[in-house]
DNA sequence: CTGAAAGCGCTAACAA
DNA sequence: TTGTTAGCGCTTTCAG
């Protein structure tokens, strides 16, 4: 059995109260038996005992992160361990252990989710995705159970603390990145519509073309869980159309790797045939060929904001809920090329 | 505040520790009273607080992870989103949490195993990794704390217990593939030499070209921390050598994707002008071009494994080491290609 | 089969 | 500035 407070106090021939005060730090205590205090804990080797601790204060120094199911491969993709990360710095910094939560399937989630709630094994939540009706969220809302959000939340934005780049703005400037080079049938590929980061990018994409007057057609847009089967076709389609596309938006580093490789496998070559650009930077998008031209999104960042949003909330209940956007910057690389213009006839 | 024990108790007019015994399921109740306890229980909405029974347990009900240290940019290997879901699977069915832990340096990692272990927060522990003298791994031993690595440790292998693949096989048989292919000269490109797994698998491939015959030359050996700047020095060097390889055992999938876009910048093909093989069977690897040959680990089976075998010894401290070999299969796909027999002169 | 009571290790009034 | 004393919410002897 580890060594308990009350064993430090009568070692240094104090009570546990002030054992206790000298862990927490308290001002008014001195110097003197501080110092004799801490001498006897060092000796002894002594560790607060954390359950006991978070008992007696009703909290847990626990953040609980909730990655989304692993239904889909999608959680294969490195955004996950980078997030984790900046979570993990932050969380580590402040004192606080992080908590992980998947499952197979979204009702396995949300029963692990409603678990840790209601043991009170975590102080907050981290969501580390958007959807529309998702049944977590609604769940902590009806709780009123503090959590954030890294993305941004499909409903009840003012009310949802959450941690999102300017998706929109991102997916804009993107594609006027290739509508600066020339390009002028531009394509979208996204995952799942009901994932909102999906639509904001697709959203900036549509604005851009708008702004610079060009057509998106609907035969340009194409959702697909994650590429393979029916991803193939849908590509494969793209190039069937009467103007197909010269440049492409992809919503995922992770998809374009997909893409650039059924793009070559059509005869396509990227950046010569067809421009491509995306959105994370993950470290993948620098040694790919072509190495990527895409959106850096601060992974590592949305995590830190997320937990440092997520630890005030939980120190003070009343924290208003915030909206913290987290800068992006593009990653000019090689997989886009300025269009030749086309000799009529 | 949450509904407690007593309250149950009270308006199931039964004392708390009855309540408390009907939580444990335990034999000597009588089917009445379970009953009306249980309908109390649920009327109420009481879930039981994990802090306060594991004070009075003495147990966590928790598992830490330790996934290694983000310094290198191996951290964003699919690799671990995949091992933790297999843990979270097996730690969830047994009702255990996940407490997650990284750090950017190996100091900071220490610390932060030593936080959640002197305060008591977590029965044991599983390292995602092993490495030749891992501090952590060190600390655990001393203080005799349950613990399972993922990987096959440095030293006082049946001591340790530990979820492995037989990577010494694995690195034999995905070089015999090549070898039965018609090639001869066969490189090995592998991450840090303190990471066990990359010594085992070098070891296979040497086992496997010295079974065969086959020359092994230092300079076929390539250990580069992960690709960028050294690598591509290093990949340019082996083809200046007087009798280039023709085929590439290379450690990890990600790794391989660097090296196939390396391989073709310097105007070599895959498979044509060479064939690459290599390990885990990421996502990534079927979506890549080409499709890579790969030895598929069962990374989702090495986390769940080491889950249970973990929770085994939690629950039993003299329950004795083990190692746990996850068996392997090799994915054919199309990163390789038999040999054309060579003209002479 | 059930209840009373002590205690897990720590914190936080309230006194002194 | 420090000690005393109650708990935090649950488990677990020990009686009955």
């Amino acid at each position: 059995m580890a060594v308990t407070i009350k064993e430090v106090a009568k070692a240094a021939g104090v009570a546990p109260s002030t054992v206790s005060r000298v862990i927490a730090d308290h001002p008014r205590i001195s110097p003197a038996t501080k110092k004799r205090v801490k001498k006897a804990m060092k000796e002894m080797g002594y560790h607060p005992n954390a359950n006991a601790r978070n008992l007696a204060n009703r909290s847990t120094q626990s953040l609980g992160v909730v990655m989304p199911s692993s239904a889909d491969k999608a959680l294969q993709n490195p955004f996950f361990p980078e997030v984790l990360r900046g979570i993990s710095a932050v969380a580590h910094e402040l004192d606080y252990s992080m908590l992980l939560c998947t499952g197979e399937t979204d009702e396995e989630m949300l029963e692990a989710v409603k678990r840790m709630v209601f043991s009170n094994r975590t102080d907050g939540i981290i969501l580390l995705y958007s959807q529309v009706d998702d049944p977590i969220m609604e769940f902590l809302l009806e709780q009123d159970f503090p959590f954030v959000i890294v993305g941004k939340p499909a409903a009840r934005v003012d009310e949802i603390t959450h941690v999102d780049n300017d998706n929109i703005r991102a997916g804009k400037e993107i594609t006027n990145h290739l509508i600066g080079m020339g390009h002028e049938c531009i394509a979208f590929i996204g995952g799942s519509e009901d994932r909102i980061v999906t639509i904001d990018r697709m959203r900036g994409y549509e604005l851009a073309l708008e702004e610079a007057g060009l057509p998106y057609l609907d035969e340009y847009r194409i959702h697909t869980e994650f590429l393979k089967s029916g991803g193939r076709q849908a590509v494969h389609e793209l190039f069937a159309l009467p103007k197909p596309p010269t440049g492409i938006v992809i919503a995922d580093d992770l998809m374009s790797i997909g893409v650039v490789n059924m793009l070559e496998e059509f005869g396509k070559r990227v950046p010569d045939d067809i421009s491509i650009v995306s959105f994370n930077n993950v470290y993948l998008s620098e040694i790919t060929r072509p190495p990527l031209t895409t959106v850096d999104i601060h992974i590592h960042g949305l995590g830190s904001q997320a937990a440092k949003c997520l630890i005030e909330k939980v120190k003070n209940k009343e924290e208003p809920s915030k909206r913290i956007i987290v800068p992006f910057d593009i990653k000019y690389r090689s997989s886009t090329k300025a269009i030749k213009p086309q000799l009529e006839g």
